[in-house]
DNA sequence: TATAAATGAAACCGAACGGTTGCAAATATA
DNA sequence: TATATTTGCAACCGTTCGGTTTCATTTATA
């Protein structure tokens, strides 16, 4: 167990669950359609994305469409945010290259 | 193999070495007075950042220092752009429902 | 009510993962 | 030059991962 949101997208089939469920909520069934692997591989990559709440079942009937829950990947995008000023950085230590290189020129 | 940044930073242990990397390049042997394994396991780990382009060596003498190039995670930002859009509607979606809520208030 | 459909759970399997220990190579230092 | 330091690589090991097949359960339908 002890899954959590970095382990979750780290496996491709489950980035593409993701990014299809991000257009609208689908039963397992009809995500298995997408992908060559097995219905139930693709249930164990649900399974994986619920634990960790990256997903959400909504059961009618005999079905259960799962929906995305975005929020949780804000996680992600907090962490991301101790390297986006470096990456900033190097735009700026870029741009500064560049005007450098038009002083020279003119 | 086949190693791309999600899968890098999946690994809690890589994840911290990027954080250590993020104030200032460090040599394999500094980076593992960090943790509580071995200095081979850092050095395996550090191989895998070095593999996807996430940490870049820079020679010197014996020692080497690997130091963090941000510009690799931004792959990680442009995936997360496609969700971006719908957290933030889910914003503006509680927004709306606590505007109505508001309404029946008054 | 009998049957079909949708789903999850369990058992199993090979490959990859994260760790260890041991060793070789390159560089600095006594 | 002999020795110590820094590092990477290879072999090995137990665990986890992603997949499969099989089976049980629940719900819809003939």
């Amino acid at each position: 167990m002890r899954r959590d949101v970095f382990q979750a997208i780290a496996d491709p089939t489950r980035r593409a669950i993701l990014v299809l469920l991000a257009t609208q909520a689908m039963t397992p069934n009809a995500l298995a359609e997408h992908f060559d692997v097995s219905r139930q591989a693709i249930s164990k990559h649900v399974r994986i994305l619920t634990e960790c709440e990256l997903v959400k079942p909504e059961q009618t009937g005999r079905e259960i469409y799962y929906e995305l829950d975005a929020s949780k990947m804000k996680q992600i995008d907090q962490w991301l945010d101790q390297f986006r000023k470096i990456w900033e950085d190097r735009f700026t230590q870029l741009d500064k290259i560049l005007t450098n290189l038009k002083n020279k020129k003119s």
